[in-house]
DNA sequence: AAAATCCATGCCTTTAAGGTATGCCTGTCA
DNA sequence: TGACAGGCATACCTTAAAGGCATGGATTTT
């Protein structure tokens, strides 16, 4: 008993006739025959009652009818559902942002963008340090991120550039230093700072703070900012001046004035978008493939 | 995507790799390998990730794996059905018994044999008069039935003798008419008689009647019983003698003694045995072969 | 009576499925 | 490290299943 005698069966059944059938499944009428005699030895039971005129149902074939149209409509559902995972059409994307970056728009367009291409397929996201997504992004609990990444990247992790970015200097709009700019970092060190906190994203603040004492330049702190919206509103206040990522002009409150300086320029403040490469999810093809034309589109480092 | 594919898959999922799986299924490993990549495009995605050491399931592998499992479990669950049905081991007898007949013994063996031969037949007994029942037989409500047969026989009716039987004066035990038996039934017009009401079997009664009063006797009816049974109560009671059917006898409360007559003898009220000649419901073949066969061990018209 | 309809059978072609031999890759063990 | 074993894939061939065409028998319709 195989889906194509099934399929032959409900036809015959359907439309009253082997003949009628056959015109309507596209095959000639003794092949039909001959199925439904081979479904009928199968099952051992006699499906349709011959006349001269035409067939008609036993009560076996009465009760088959039934059953055959379930297995067929399965078969069709269990195909459509199988082809969609296969497709990346419907499933499940679980991808991390760094909790700094989950307001930027190039994020959010990516995030809506896939969603509007894929309706059916779930996103999930979850803001996560740059850490812990590469810890789950190994063990599969995620499937792409967008974060920092150190320089040393882990062989089972794919990287590409999503938005190349580094520092600039942010002041308030009547700052003396718009008029006369310093060449170094180390001659800012009688100004006020407002900062994050550290936890807020680890990887990140490290390695600022690292370059910036490699400038041989400690910041003296005044203020803490919980994000750089807020560091940057809190500049605007006239509190203080601050260090921040390049991209942060965009969506800057007015009142703060950017400076660009060659050290920090040079800092590479970039962020990445991984996955791991051998989560061979459709799905998350497909939203690989979303960033990747979404970042080629802009341009990265716009 | 047919359920042999369905089959090798879910075969080696469980098994764990493709050549474990064609051992276990008897066909060779590249054979196993050539089903699964068809089924792979003809679903539109991979199902397995071959590394070099094994496969391992996808999430569309995996997703595809309950499904087939369900699927196979679905056609298996179709075939014994339908298997069962066409052999006539399930399914549904509907079958008539005139109301006169209900409770002789031939009959409740034959329905009790087939019970117990074909445990899984719902055998539905319904009590109807022999009209109604062969209206039934040919509309297709009923299956077969136990029932006076007129002389004209239909031809949508495939009809056996179930029992044959004719008729026997039943008198009480004390009565005068055992010492001296008359020879015709024309003699009895002085007697009391109990007697059936004629709607509990008309083509029985009419029958009966008909025949009497050829022989030109009219009983003098005094008391009326329901069946039977009733009826032979009341004769042992002494309110009055009657005529049944012979196999009365082998039922018959204490009290009655039977006197054979030539006319009545000669009375054929046999019991036949009916049923559709359409009607080809596999159950009803079996129904069919188990009565016939008790017949056949008995003998007819015990 | 002729025509049309419908199912079944015989014979042949095409296609799907299976078998054997072999190659490639990788992890294992001496 | 190099031979070996296990596992998947490919090539080539054979066998079995499915389909097409022609035809026949039976019955209803005209």
């Amino acid at each position: 008993m195989g889906f194509r005698q099934l399929r032959y069966f409900v036809a015959i059944v359907e439309e009253g006739s082997i003949s009628a059938a056959s015109r309507k499944v596209h095959i000639a009428q003794p092949a039909l025959t001959r199925q439904i005699q081979a479904l009928e030895v199968d099952l051992g039971g006699s499906l349709f009652e011959r006349g001269a005129k035409g067939i008609s149902l036993t009560v076996t074939g009465r009760a088959l009818y039934e059953e055959a149209k379930q297995l067929l409509e399965n078969r069709e559902r269990v195909m459509a559902r199988i082809s969609s995972l296969g497709q990346g059409v419907i499933g499940k994307v679980t991808v991390g942002v760094t909790v700094a970056h989950l307001w930027v728009p190039q994020i959010k367009q990516v995030l809506s963008g896939f969603q509007e291409r894929y309706p059916r397929v779930a996103l999930e996201v979850y803001p996560l340090l740059s850490g812990p997504q590469s810890e789950k992004l190994q063990d599969g609990s995620l499937d792409a991120g967008f974060l920092y990444m150190e320089d040393k990247i882990p062989d089972y992790l794919n990287v590409r550039l999503f938005q190349r970015d580094n520092l600039v200097l942010a002041v308030p709009e009547h700052s003396p230093l718009i008029g006369s700019p310093p060449d170094e970092v180390a001659q800012l060190s009688q100004y006020n700072f407002v900062w994050g906190p550290r936890s807020s994203s680890p990887v990140y603040y490290d390695k600022l703070l690292d370059y910036l004492h490699r400038l041989d330049f400690y910041p003296r702190v005044v203020q803490i900012g919980a994000d750089n919206v807020t560091i940057l509103s809190l500049v605007a206040a006239g509190l203080g001046i601050s260090i921040v990522p390049d991209t942060c002009k965009w969506f800057s409150p007015p009142g703060v004035r950017f400076i660009e300086m060659p050290e920090l320029t040079q800092c590479d403040m970039s962020v990445s978008f991984a996955w791991n490469s051998h989560n061979q999810s459709p799905a998350l093809q497909n939203f690989i493939n979303t960033v990747l034309e979404c970042s080629r589109d802009e341009g990265v480092g716009s």
